[in-house]
DNA sequence: TGACAACTATTGTCTAGGCAATTATCGTTG
DNA sequence: CAACGATAATTGCCTAGACAATAGTTGTCA
């Protein structure tokens, strides 16, 4: 019935594991180590981590309303609300209230969000090569299977 | 110079990369749905996923000061000062006067900490056999290397 | 049309971490 | 011993996200 031949079934056992060296404080060490890089890449243009994945998604095109924009990265309603403010703050994104639906909010970038845009790209960029400094694109490509895999298990 | 034949130099570049799709957020998602599923196991115990890592640590040995602790979990010593209040309340921890050295305060667990910690084991070897599911110990083996090369590299 | 349910954004409240300043203690050095 | 710098824990202040309640808006259906 099952064609793989090398999946085990049990893993981990509540006997062996632990946890100070565990699957899951690595990842969240790496995600940590990862996010602070980051910010520290973004500190000279005033913008953090949280605010980074804002913005790249508003560069992909406007987004429709905040609450979609909540959805697409699991966040908070009241906290996205706050978040914009301070974006719109900044100057780097605009609201513009929906002429359709005046419920909505729909979300774009300034011209001075569409600006700082690729020093974000490059910021990220130069953080994951920094931290994926002699990965293969074989292992990298398994890494991200590996990623993939488990949140399919979620 | 370079003995292993699979390196490749570039990685990734700030003209192909999809910051939607990216590692990065890969990342980010797999650590999130982690700890929230950890949380969700934990809440009958009411203790949170942020309360088990330092619940895990004592449970190793008591640790001779709480500034020690901040170092092995990194993690601000006013919000573990305040972390500690929240567990002695919970009656979990316990707080001792070091004798030698009065500036310092040991901790250990209380006898309800310790009963609770199998508890918490099972926990998250459950979360983790949940999403691990169909690894094999091969792959799993990769995995935890992969992140700690990446450790590594930071 | 009018009542009502569903949806959107916002606000208030709570919890919690980061940072800076403070207090108490220790070790060292003159 | 006294002064000084270093260290440990704590506290206050700020920021930020989670959750609940609210106000305004839309679509539906009797």
């Amino acid at each position: 019935m099952d064609a793989h031949p090398a999946v085990a079934p049990p893993l981990y056992s509540a006997k062996t594991f632990d946890p100070k060296t565990g699957f899951g404080r690595l990842l969240s060490q790496v995600k940590m180590e990862l996010m602070e890089a980051l910010d520290r890449e973004l500190a000279p243009l005033d913008i953090t981590g949280a605010q980074y994945v804002i913005l790249v998604t508003l560069a992909e095109g406007p987004v429709d309303s905040t609450s979609g924009l909540c959805k697409g990265v699991s966040y908070d309603p009241g906290a996205m609300t706050r978040m914009i403010d301070r974006l719109e703050r900044k100057g780097l994104v605009r609201r513009i209230r929906c002429p359709d639906d005046r419920r909505k909010i729909n979300l774009e970038l300034t011209p001075e969000g569409k600006a700082v845009y690729p020093r974000l790209i490059e910021s990220v960029v130069a953080v994951l090569n920094r931290y994926l400094r002699g990965f293969s694109r074989d292992e990298i490509a398994q890494f991200e299977t590996f990623l993939k895999r488990m949140l399919a298990n979620g």
